[in-house]
DNA sequence: GCTAAGATATTGTTCAACAATTCTCAATAG
DNA sequence: CTATTGAGAATTGTTGAACAATATCTTAGC
């Protein structure tokens, strides 16, 4: 048994989540999904419990699983962790080996050569993974945890933005712009430009998630 | 009945642990405790998830969970990622809110206090609050609870210190000194401060912790 | 003393039944 | 008409058990 019936569970569940066929604010009932998919109850439950640690669904006592809604109060707080963190990283940065420094400007290739191939489902994960890179200059395995669970939760914000694929493509220019201050050594330039950066990102996003508001009102 | 009985369950396993009744390494039977404490081994296991969340254990596939054993390249870790959070609390000092910058003062004040009474204890407890709050002045919840997490790790590396009552004593006017630089908005040099502060403090960690090494060898 | 095979103990997974809580919705009072 | 209350329905919380898979201990043989 490769995989346990709870994990598969989960899988199924994650990709129902992803692939919006279950939005945010849903309520998982325990009965109905147990009969859908052929499991028991306790079985289910354990799934939940994987997706729980993915922060994809949140628990309420009593009253069942629900599929993460992600507001504008969330995703500040997590831009004001990333600033935290990738901060961290800059100013970590001349003391950072080199394949740490080698991977930021790596994720800045990729995104450029995605950019030009037209793939924005791409840039956008190299765009992740140059943020994720940054913060990964502190050599942390704490703050690297932490980061790839602010980039779940952020994916979920994304999920509700009207047009996401293009929403990173403006910022390739400044990844490439931060990375070649890293490289000379410029990290008290290139934390003040980082901040401006996911400042300006914020408010992008805030925007998109007001307009989707809207919409629904 | 406010809580579940699985988090009753991992308040209690919290307590012990954190009182000393557990030390780390400590393997915890499902049977025994389950036994123990009057629930059944599913319940028990729905603790465990609680504690492992918040790394107070660990999980070892078909070995069972252990108390958590923080070995000197999780402190170093620790004191990094307290680094990038208390110093970005400091430089959102400027824009924090009076009662974010009161409760700093506060808890030096609490800790003079408790170190004036002898009470070596609270002045530990009063010390964690002071970095706590520098912390929160970042008004992030998520910053908050990763602080909360990130202390009770370390609770768990002063445990296996021999006199871990009176580590935090030199560090009181230091606490004092950084909180005057606060108040005069002196943000640069608190920040510089709150660095070699911290590298000095994981210096003496690590070196209690080397001590008690050789003991055990 | 060391290795290997078997016995024992522990954890992993799943299930179904019962207990506790929340939700629904009609009846009632203001 | 609105708010409240309370019984009943629906849903989640908890338990104990059974069986499978894995680890640990025991013992026999070399």
């Amino acid at each position: 048994m490769a995989l346990s019936t709870a994990q598969r569970v989960a899988d199924v569940l994650r990709d129902r989540i992803e692939g919006g066929g279950l939005p945010p604010g849903t309520r998982l009932s325990e009965e109905a999904l147990g009969r859908d998919l052929g499991v028991s109850r306790n079985t289910l439950r354990e799934a939940f419990r994987l997706l729980i640690h993915e922060s994809l669904v949140v628990h309420r006592l009593n009253r069942g699983v629900f599929v993460r809604v992600v507001d504008p109060a969330d995703v500040t707080d997590i831009y004001r962790v990333r600033a935290a963190l990738e901060c961290a990283g800059v100013r970590a940065a001349a003391g950072a080996g080199r394949p740490l420094r080698a991977a930021v400007t790596a994720a800045v290739d990729e995104a450029e050569r995605a950019a030009a191939g037209g793939d924005w489902q791409e840039v956008g994960s190299a765009d992740l993974r140059f943020h994720r890179a940054l913060a990964a200059l502190s050599a942390s395995p704490r703050i690297d945890t932490a980061m790839d669970r602010l980039m779940a939760e952020l994916r979920l914000a994304f999920h509700a933005m009207p047009s996401a694929h293009r929403f990173h493509e403006p910022f390739l220019a400044r990844n490439r712009a931060l990375a070649r201050l890293l490289e000379d050594g410029e990290y008290g330039r290139a934390e003040s430009e980082l901040t401006t950066y996911l400042d300006d990102a914020l408010k992008l996003i805030l925007g998109a998630l007001r307009e989707r508001e809207g919409e629904n009102a």
